[in-house]
DNA sequence: CGAACCCTTCGGTCCGCACCGAACCTTCCC
DNA sequence: GGGAAGGTTCGGTGCGGACCGAAGGGTTCG
């Protein structure tokens, strides 16, 4: 048994025990598909991680005891997600402190599989790859969103979410806007209430569409159009 | 062995990697001791912890391979300190989330010495507890700092550091200005290059003093004063 | 009702690793 | 030079936990 001296104050054992739950390759791996800020079932989770279902079972249920995810049972199947955007989040940080190498693709698939996912794709439930840079860039350069002074939507900004029917949800404690590292383009692209709203809008008009089952994203001409007009993203430049 | 399927990507040996530097109750005390910013020896961290010696020396070991820590050794001291401010930063949001409770003092000694940490401290390298609130809140309040749409300085709060002399640090990737969840106020601060600059200025002009060689400051006369005259922060709020 | 399916619980195995003390190295000081 | 102090390396110990397969409980469907 451990000594436990006072200047070990209570902080240590939580934090120690928060990072366990990141701390195995098969919760980690479940936490970064649950990234797409879909529910998965149990099973789907064991495939992707390539473990027992018996062993992923006693997994989620660690991770659901420790607050990270939340649980949905109908019928015979449990369902499982993120628990809301603070887990997210740190998944994200977590994720992007521990991949600081941009990694080139070695074959001519990897890199077209790849490359779906560097075009667009959601993280969590905001927009993020080459798509996602290009919205935030977007704003940015008309203004409508400020990253040299930090990371603020601007009154304008606030004024071109309502003029353009995007409503926003200001209730609650998450920050309307936030800077989400990205993966692939290591720069940050908008996440937040703003973000989240702006992807859901996206997918809702039509003007983005799910690739299969996946967290890859393209946009449709309707979309291109779109963007062009509100943001005077060239469409050339889109993914 | 463990199957590795291709689902399985390179991500997640990586976030589980890194989680598990701090997924130990000792390396969690040395990184949450370190978060003061300051360089600490070996020894003085294993006395922290609780543990021998030699168990902290491997410790630190691990840490500086995973590259949370650097080291720098002085004769027959090894001194650790926290990598950069992204470290810190993950550090603070593991220790954020970790933390949701707020806790009571039990006895008036425990209360007294932890609200010398509640009323004003370092946190890595800019301004916490009470007095970091104060001062992040009189920002806002005169609309040098946003908040509301995200977390900015505004061109005001640009200028407003020109003119009371405290040179920012514009260049590096480091956010001008960046909310980082206070502990104990459970509300964010003023962190990144903006909150960095502050709070080494704070120190250098004397308007705050570290309280013996904690993380804890106080306010001085001076600086209570000079706090009134540039912030309008009134000297009976402050800590 | 029985079969197929999804998930959980339970035993049991095995590996990793946090820990300590002892020995050793280096640096500093008398 | 000798001794003290800070730090590291090395064996050895013990616990925790990740894993699997088998068995069992619900749920759905034929």
């Amino acid at each position: 048994m451990r000594a436990t001296r006072p200047s070990r104050d209570s902080a240590a054992p939580q934090l120690a025990a928060l990072a366990g739950l990141f701390a195995d390759e098969t919760r980690a791996a479940c936490l970064l598909a649950l990234l797409d800020g879909r529910a998965w079932t149990a099973g789907e989770l064991a495939r992707c991680a390539g473990v027992a279902a018996s062993t992923a079972s006693e997994h989620l249920g660690k991770l659901v005891a420790g607050g990270l995810l939340t649980e949905e049972r109908q019928g015979r199947h449990r369902y499982v997600r993120l628990a809301d955007d603070r887990v997210a989040q740190l998944v994200e940080d977590l994720a992007a402190h521990a991949a600081p190498r941009v990694e080139r693709p070695r074959t001519l698939r990897a890199s077209s599989a790849g490359s779906a996912m560097a075009r667009g794709r959601t993280c969590y439930d905001h927009l993020a790859g080459r798509l996602g840079i290009a919205i935030t860039d977007a704003l940015t350069r008309r203004a409508l969103l400020r990253q040299d002074t930090g990371f603020a939507l601007t009154d304008a900004g606030l004024r071109w979410f309502d003029e353009s029917g995007i409503r926003l949800e200001r209730a609650g404690r998450r920050p309307l806007a936030r800077g989400c590292l990205d993966w692939t383009e290591r720069r940050p692209h908008l996440a937040g209430a703003a973000g989240a709203a702006l992807c859901r809008h996206v997918l809702d008009a039509g003007w983005c569409v799910r690739i299969g089952s996946e967290r890859a994203v393209k946009v449709t001409d309707t979309g291109a159009r779109a963007l062009t007009d509100l943001l005077g993203i060239d469409a050339a430049a889109l993914p």
